[in-house]
DNA sequence: ATCGTGACGAACG
DNA sequence: CCGTTCGCCACGA
């Protein structure tokens, strides 16, 4: 019998959705929670692998990266909406585009 | 097993 | 501050 050792990205999955909501984090921050950390890109290609039917129980716009900005070079739309459902939730985005750490930081 | 890829991150200039 | 470079890791072909 094989035990059922979760994959990296459920590992991901699982983390992420134990962000509370009003807070954020970075992909190396879950990196490091999942025991791996330097697979930080790996965590991003993980919530990239979200379904679109997934994406509504993984709340993935709680996932920026470590400048405190959100880190999509292409695809503006989505980085848009990112941005807008944050917003939503009460984060707070300063001048820069970026997000306080100091404020909204999980863990 | 090897190669290419990507929503990262830290170091440089 | 900004753009570039390099290193790391997991996944699929």
């Amino acid at each position: 019998m094989k035990s059922d050792k979760p994959n990296f990205y459920e590992i991901v999955y699982q983390i992420t959705k134990s962000i509370p909501k009003g807070k954020v984090t970075s992909y190396g921050r879950i990196a490091v929670l999942s025991g791996n950390p330097r697979a930080a890109r790996a965590v991003g290609y993980a919530l990239n692998a979200l379904k679109k039917d997934k994406e509504q129980e993984v709340p993935w716009q709680r996932v920026i990266n470590a400048s405190g900005a959100i880190s999509f070079k292409s695809d503006t739309s989505r980085a848009i909406l990112q941005r807008k459902l944050l917003e939503s939730e009460g984060i707070v985005f300063q001048e820069n585009d970026r997000v306080d750490w100091k404020l909204f930081e999980w863990p």
